[in-house]
DNA sequence: TACTTGACCAGGC
DNA sequence: GGCCTGGCCAAGT
C-alpha cells in the first residue's frame, strides 16, 4: 500500500464516521492496520494534521476524548452542532465512540 | 543515512 | 481526574 493510498484510506474511514459519533486516533490506526498492515496513532495524527482539511477531522479525537491541541474551540463547536455527547473535558467516548464494525 | 518531531497511547503517581 | 514518562512508528529535515 503506497503512502498516498494509506492517507486516502484514513480520510475515507474518517468520512464514514456518522454525525454525533467520534473515533480515537488509535481506533482509526487499529482499523487501518487490518488493511495496510502497519499503523500507529501518531501516524494518523500526522496525516490528519496534513490532510485533515477535507474531512470531518473533528470526529477524530484522542483516546481520552480530548480534542486536537489548537483546534479545541472549533472542534467543540462543530461537535456540539452535530449533537455529539460532550463532557467538560472533551468528548464522552463511552457514548460517542464509534467503530467501523458497528456500521457493518 | 542519522536525528528530531509529532492533532498518540497506556501505565504509574 | 490530571500530569509525567516511556514506548511506538513513520515523516520531515
Amino acid at each position: 500500500m503506497t503512502p498516498d493510498e494509506y492517507v486516502e484510506a484514513v480520510l475515507d474511514l474518517v468520512e464514514r464516521i456518522p454525525e454525533g459519533r467520534v473515533m480515537s486516533y488509535g481506533a482509526v490506526a487499529d482499523a487501518l492496520a487490518e488493511r495496510s498492515g502497519r499503523a500507529s496513532a501518531r501516524l494518523v495524527g500526522a496525516i490528519m494534521a496534513r490532510h485533515g482539511g477535507s474531512v470531518p477531522w473533528h470526529r477524530v479525537v484522542t483516546a481520552a476524548g480530548r480534542l486536537p491541541p489548537g483546534h479545541e474551540r472549533e472542534a467543540r463547536a462543530r461537535l456540539r452542532a452535530e449533537g455529539t455527547p460532550l463532557r467538560p473535558t472533551g468528548v464522552d467516548m463511552a457514548a460517542a465512540g464509534w467503530s467501523p464494525d458497528e456500521d457493518r
